[in-house]
DNA sequence: GCCGTTTTCGGCCCGACTGTTTTCAGTCG
């Protein structure tokens, strides 16, 4: 049992939790306990083994109650509360909620007023117009559940970081050569460099919001729109990737940036802070409080105003995974990411000789311009003569060409 | 269900947008 998989088994706890009307607390405890062990560095199986109850008690948002859970996991393999709730609802019942707009309570309403258990029941129920009959469900809301099931079932994964950046940054340029655009930004996991990247959120600065977001929708970047207010846009690029576009004020910009940036657990634990400060923070800045009450402004305009309104200095958008930043930035211990001038060589090259685009000329020279220390040329060999592999005497004249060009 | 330089009880991050509502619930990020 991994933490990777208990972790699975909580977040499907707090699913089914969630559809059966539970306390949202709880719900969310179940979430930030499955969250919290993604993260965490050792095994639970590991932690457990040496340390038994309490030591799965240590790690953070574990508590009595789900220590004992995950230690009834570990030790029966399952936990009985996940097995009386998967008991009490149909097997498809949890893809319901991968559905985007269907949430725990439309899908608890569908399933105590219809007994839909499924997508393929709903899409049925959907086109025979029976949902619109529902509390709170209309014409409407039948359309745009129809819609999702076709996007869902188109099925969007997650993308490469290298794919998506430049698809961003076409939309950010966009945004700077708009007239009323101050400055815009890629927000959101593209911004944080996760390695793969689902949606992609984009913010931009203005005086006059709403002419932003009408022009943005406009603009045909967006192959449907599903969603345009005055400071919000979203839709979707042609190939089903989904975009959020958020507009605000230029006081606003740092908060706005920093809340859009996420991760949301980063958000989650800065809020809380700021609140043990007497202090709240919205997109829109942070603000004293006091009894409940918002008052004065202290910063907004830009990110590191943000951070150290809370007395943090600012942390760089790779960091923001609530996984020890805000306790480092505080301390002035934050790490020095690696930079591109950091890279002092490359061991993995392939030159004209094989299959590569460059010449070993072109390759040292583009390589001494970056000040490398070093190079390594890794031609294909004679076995792989598919991919024009070396000889022996061509390599041997590679080596020598090196070792001559080293006194230059 | 978790947690504690306000607290062992009583809080728990915050706001935009939509659809279905005559004031708000649900969903999302």
């Amino acid at each position: 049992m991994t933490n990777a998989e208990a972790a699975e088994i909580l977040g499907r706890i707090a699913d089914l939790l969630a559809i059966s009307g539970a306390n949202s607390f709880r719900i969310r405890s179940y979430r930030q306990a499955a969250e919290s062990l993604e993260s965490w560095g050792e095994e639970i199986e590991e932690v457990y083994a040496k340390q038994g109850l309490q030591g799965l008690r240590n790690i953070p948002d574990i508590g009595k109650s789900l220590a004992e859970k995950l230690e009834e996991l570990l030790t029966t393999g399952q936990i009985s509360l996940y097995q009386e709730l998967l008991a009490q609802f149909p097997d498809g019942i949890l893809e319901l909620l991968q559905v985007p707009g269907l949430g725990p309570r439309t899908v608890a309403l569908i399933w105590s007023e219809l007994e839909i258990g499924d997508i393929d029941e709903l899409e049925q129920a959907a086109r025979r117009q029976e949902l619109r009959e529902l509390p709170g469900l209309g014409p409407k809301s039948e359309e745009k559940i129809l819609a999702s099931i076709a996007r869902y079932r188109q099925g969007m994964q997650r993308a490469l970081l290298g794919e998506i950046l430049p698809l961003g940054e076409q939309l950010v340029s966009y945004l700077r050569d708009h007239p009323r655009v101050i400055a815009a930004e890629l927000a959101g996991s593209a911004r944080r460099r996760r390695a793969t990247v689902g949606d992609l959120d984009l913010l931009a600065t203005s005086e006059h919001p709403e002419e932003v977001c009408r022009d943005f929708a406009a603009s045909g970047l967006l192959e449907e729109v599903t969603m345009a207010g005055d400071t919000k846009v979203s839709g979707l690029l042609a190939g089903g990737r989904s975009v959020d576009l958020r507009v605000v004020a230029p006081e606003s910009y740092g908060a706005a940036l920093q809340y859009f940036t996420g991760s949301q657990a980063h958000g989650v634990a800065l809020r809380t802070r700021a609140q043990k400060m007497n202090l709240t923070i919205n997109e829109y800045g942070v603000f004293k409080q006091r009894n409940g009450e918002t008052g004065e402004k202290v910063a907004g305009a830009t990110e590191e105003e943000v951070y150290a309104a809370v007395g943090l200095a600012w942390i760089p958008p790779e960091l923001r995974e609530d996984r020890g930043e805000l306790e480092a930035a505080a301390d002035g211990t934050l790490p020095d990411l690696i930079e591109l001038a950091d890279i002092r060589g490359d061991l993995h090259m392939h030159t004209t000789s094989s299959d590569g685009k460059c010449s070993l000329e072109e390759i040292a020279e583009a390589c001494r311009q970056r000040g490398y220390n070093y190079i390594g040329i890794t031609d294909h060999s004679p076995a792989l003569r598919v991919a024009g592999g070396l000889t022996e005497e061509e390599i041997i004249a590679q080596i020598h060409w090196l070792a001559w060009r080293r006194t230059y």
